[in-house]
DNA sequence: GGGCTCACG
DNA sequence: ACGTACGTGAGCCCG
């Protein structure tokens, strides 16, 4: 028999900093927790003991403690984010069956040392595992230490037997208490003898083996007379040290080995995890609730009313016309509906509704339901209205979305589905939504069961939203959600249903020229690397380059060596053969990503309908999926070929509107610095004055070299900039970087201030938020891990500035979209793309919408900087931006 | 499914 | 001493 235990104050400590800090949506950390679990998975896996625990440190005092006051006087230096975790790790243990032990005045070193030899009187085999070395004294014939340690988020662990301990030490294990004796231990504020190092110790142990030994030895040691005078003046430090070290094997516990045979999970494990948002592991053990459908059935706890009855359905209507708001749920092929109606209990109605098997006209039912003149919650509103529209019905009315509300309230928790985030606010279940698929109310689906589902994430909506509103208006963003997130679902779902116009023949045509040429390359590169290979395979290329071909490799390692454009480019004069997969790499990405992507997303309509999504990106960017439509080719003449088949309706136009420098002149304005502001107004280029100022030259003097690195040194600021990046994006050392930085400080003071200050109230807050409070957490800024608070620093000077940008061309979208609506013209906002917008018209209207486009985007907002905006208009998209 | 590469702002 | 710019999405390879 085996038994595995852990010591759970080590490993949790390795855990915590071995991971980047992870949170739930509550902000409750849970790095190390997720850390601990998947070691001990990887342990069991390993190991497969038959019984397993955990052995934790307790806060009080130990026996050493109060034997010895400087003892280990630094132990409480456990980081809050740390500590926070302990209790959570036990529930979690407990729920995982596993026995954890503790005891008061006692080390988990001195509960694993009592329940090893408990397990070798009862003759079983114990693996200790921990990352102190401290515990090697405890190795004998039946109990083994599996050294744990973490490096780069990777863990490692190393066997310890006896028999490797003596390869390794010289000596038996126990003598380990020997060698600390000596020694000492800085961390724990073991003395050990004043003036001995690891080298005299591990050398006097090998020598003499225990302490005792040597000082019956004493005057005629072989050692220095140094060394001699040290060990005699630190007798008692190395015997008290001794003590100290020694870890007790008998502790007053009770433990026996058989109570810790493994045992199957508690039901509860689900809902903890849940709650951590360990998906991973509960897919990975199977997890379920404990609570199925049979049971909500078999509860009762829901009353639905179907409603088929058209008088009744007018009834309703009126009533929700009266109500202050009502909650909609939609199955998204709009089959079904559930509404629930605030205050419809206190009126003695039914609060739950139904609707389908209606035996009026359904579709009036919904055109009635989603008119104005009834306020709705919902979840997913772009999504919903989506549905609506292409279905022909006005969505109106809409006045909560709980998806967006959870996506402002925590921008990186990367999933608002109804499900989580009931669990994450009110800690319960709402049922699962595999009785909300399509054919729910089919014949053979599970009627009985979606209709408890509906009803149950109906309500859970109506819930969501009691909680969220009154934090969304804490945080200072009920402007931003209301002036500008939910007027945008409407914009976005009918940019979504508008599309672009995209020549499918062309677009075809270019793939076979593209095929073409890739196919001559590849020819070329299989005779110029004298063998055939796979050129889209990184490893294989990486294997013809840097070893055939001998070609000298980048540092870039992970799997193998770079191959990135990066590397290839400064490889370019060493073989031919380096141009030509250049070549290949361009066209082959034109060809897959944009040439046959693009085609196989052509609609019937010929135009391509990309979906945006509003709740992805940390920043409060938009983003753009099947296809990517924020991702066209721009930056190479062919590849902007691309865009010329990206065409507006014959006798149409594309009007494109992009706003220059729109960051930087956030940042003018944010950092209110005077000098950058001035730099603005001047008119003229904006990289070419800051190249003036920052070389003390007029701008008629100013180089195009000097505009370039003044230009990369303004790109780099709003990216939280290094020395070192800043010199490999321009060629130059590190130390002249750093000369740029600093004049470039010299001469936006402003700039340099807001940084500092950015970054210390982001440490104070732990987030950071945009002019119109649009919020990202930062728990990376409390990290131990210096790349980590690194890389916090970074975020936190780049978002207030690209979240800033994003909240103004939201704003500017919905504004032109009223605009456009409230001037009746044919003219519709088809595409964003972060700082441009794209709008489709009449040629009649071309110049109007130019116009209209310009002024809402510039006067989205008045700051202390003026916003500059861009129009052009042409047939297609490379002409439109001209 | 994660890593690499590359397309955009 | 660390290892190095912010934010995205898609296609391909490979275990």
């Amino acid at each position: 028999m085996k038994l595995m235990v852990l010591d759970g104050n080590s490993l949790i400590n390795r855990s915590f900093y071995g991971i980047r800090p992870l949170t739930t949506r509550e902000g409750l950390y849970t790095n190390a927790v997720y850390g601990f679990i998947t070691t001990l998975q990887r342990l069991l896996d390993e190991e497969q003991p038959e019984a397993l625990c955990v052995a934790f440190d307790r806060r009080e005092p130990t026996f050493r403690h109060q034997a010895d006051a400087s003892y280990k006087a630094t132990r409480h230096g456990m980081p809050e984010e740390l500590a926070m975790q302990m209790p959570v790790l036990k529930q979690v243990l407990d729920a995982m069956s596993i026995p954890r032990y503790e005891l008061a005045g006692y080390e988990a070193d001195d509960l694993i040392g009592t329940i090893s030899r408990k397990c070798e009187r009862a003759g079983w085999e114990c693996v200790v595992v921990t990352g102190d070395k401290d515990s090697l004294q405890l190795i004998t014939d039946k109990t083994r230490v599996k050294l744990v340690s973490t490096r780069m988020g990777q863990t490692t662990t190393r066997d310890m037997t006896a028999e490797t301990f003596r390869e390794e030490y010289g000596f038996e294990a126990i003598h380990m208490i020997d060698l600390k004796a000596l020694m000492g231990d800085s961390s724990d504020n073991i003395p050990g003898v004043p003036g001995v190092g690891e080298k005299t110790a591990l050398a006097l142990v090998q020598r003499y083996q225990s302490v005792n030994a040597l000082y019956d030895a004493m005057p005629a040691v072989d050692v220095k007379p140094a060394v001699r005078q040290k060990l005699a003046e630190g007798e008692e430090s190395a015997r008290h040290s001794y003590w100290l070290a020694t870890i007790v094997t008998d502790a007053p516990l009770a433990f026996e080995p058989e109570e810790n045979l493994r045992r199957p999970f508690k039901p509860e494990l689900y809902d903890i995890f849940l709650r951590l948002e360990f998906k991973k592991l509960i897919d990975k053990y199977g997890l379920a609730p404990a609570r199925d459908t049979e049971e909500w059935d078999r509860e009762g706890t829901f009353t639905v009313e179907n409603v088929t009855k058209p008088d009744r359905a007018v009834e309703l209507l009126a009533m929700w016309r009266g109500a202050d708001c009502v909650t909609v749920y939609a199955l998204t092929d709009l089959t079904a509906v559930a509404v629930e109606c605030d205050g419809a209990e206190q009126n003695g109605l039914t609060a739950n509704l139904l609707m389908h098997r209606y035996e009026g006209d359904w579709d009036a039912l919904l055109t009635a339901l989603f008119a104005g003149d009834i306020r709705k919650v919902s979840h997913d509103n772009k999504d919903l209205m989506h549905a609506l529209l292409r279905r022909g019905i006005e969505p109106e009315g809409f006045v909560y979305d709980t998806a967006l509300a959870g996506y402002l309230l925590d921008a990186t928790a990367g999933q608002y589905g109804i499900d989580r985030l009931f669990m994450a606010y009110y800690n319960a279940e709402v049922m699962k939504p595999a009785h909300l698929e399509q054919d729910a109310f089919s014949p053979l689906g599970d009627t009985r069961g979606a209709e408890a589902a509906l009803d149950s994430w109906c309500s859970a909506v109506t819930a969501l939203r009691e909680y969220q509103e009154s934090r969304l208006r804490e945080q200072e963003m009920w402007r931003l959600y209301e002036e500008v997130e939910l007027p945008l679902c409407r914009v976005l779902a009918e940019m979504e249903i508008a599309g672009m116009r995209c020549n499918g023949k062309q677009l075809y045509t270019f793939g076979v020229w593209l095929e073409e040429q890739i196919a001559a390359l590849e020819r070329e590169i299989y005779d110029e690397a004298g063998s055939e290979f796979n050129i889209n395979s990184p490893k294989q290329l990486g294997k013809v380059l840097f070893e055939d071909l001998h070609l000298p490799h980048g540092k870039k390692t992970k799997t193998g060596w770079s191959t990135g454009a990066e590397i290839l480019e400064k490889l370019r004069g060493g073989a031919p053969v380096v141009d030509k997969i250049l070549t290949y790499r361009q066209y082959s990405k034109l060809k897959s990503t944009y040439a046959d992507g693009l085609l196989k997303a052509i609609g019937e309509d010929g135009r391509v309908h990309t979906s945006f999504q509003m709740t992805v990106t940390a920043t409060g960017r938009l983003s753009s999926t099947e296809p990517n439509l924020q991702n066209i080719p721009a930056r190479t003449e062919l590849g902007s070929e691309i865009r010329r088949l990206f065409a507006a309706e014959p006798g149409c136009v594309l009007v494109d509107a992009d706003y220059s420098q729109i960051e930087l002149r956030l940042l003018a304005h944010m950092a209110d610095d005077r000098t950058m502001q001035e730099s603005f107004s001047a008119g003229a280029d904006f990289h070419t004055v800051t190249a003036s100022k920052v070389f003390h030259v007029s701008p008629e003097e100013v180089t195009g070299e000097m505009r370039r690195r003044a230009k990369a040194v303004n790109f780099g600021i709003v990216y939280g900039i290094s020395a070192f990046s800043l010199s490999r994006d321009i060629g130059v050392t590190v130390a002249e970087a750093q000369e740029y930085m600093d004049r470039y400080f010299e001469t936006y003071q402003g700039v340099k201030r807001y940084m500092t200050d950015v970054v210390q109230k982001a440490s104070e807050n732990g987030w950071v938020e945009t002019l119109w409070h649009r919020r990202r957490a930062l728990p990376e800024l409390r990290s131990t891990n210096f790349n980590l608070r690194a890389f916090g620093e970074r975020v936190a000077l780049n978002m207030p500035v690209q979240g800033t940008a994003a909240d103004i061309i939201k704003l500017a979208m919905v504004r032109v979209y009223e605009r456009l609506r409230r001037e009746k013209l044919r003219a519709k906002l088809i595409m964003q793309v972060h700082d441009e917008l794209i709008v489709e018209c009449p040629a009649s209207e071309q110049e109007t919408v130019k116009k209209l486009l310009t002024e809402e985007m510039e006067q989205a907002v008045t700051l202390a900087v003026p916003l500059c905006a861009v129009a052009h208009a042409g047939e297609n998209w490379l002409e439109a931006k001209e």
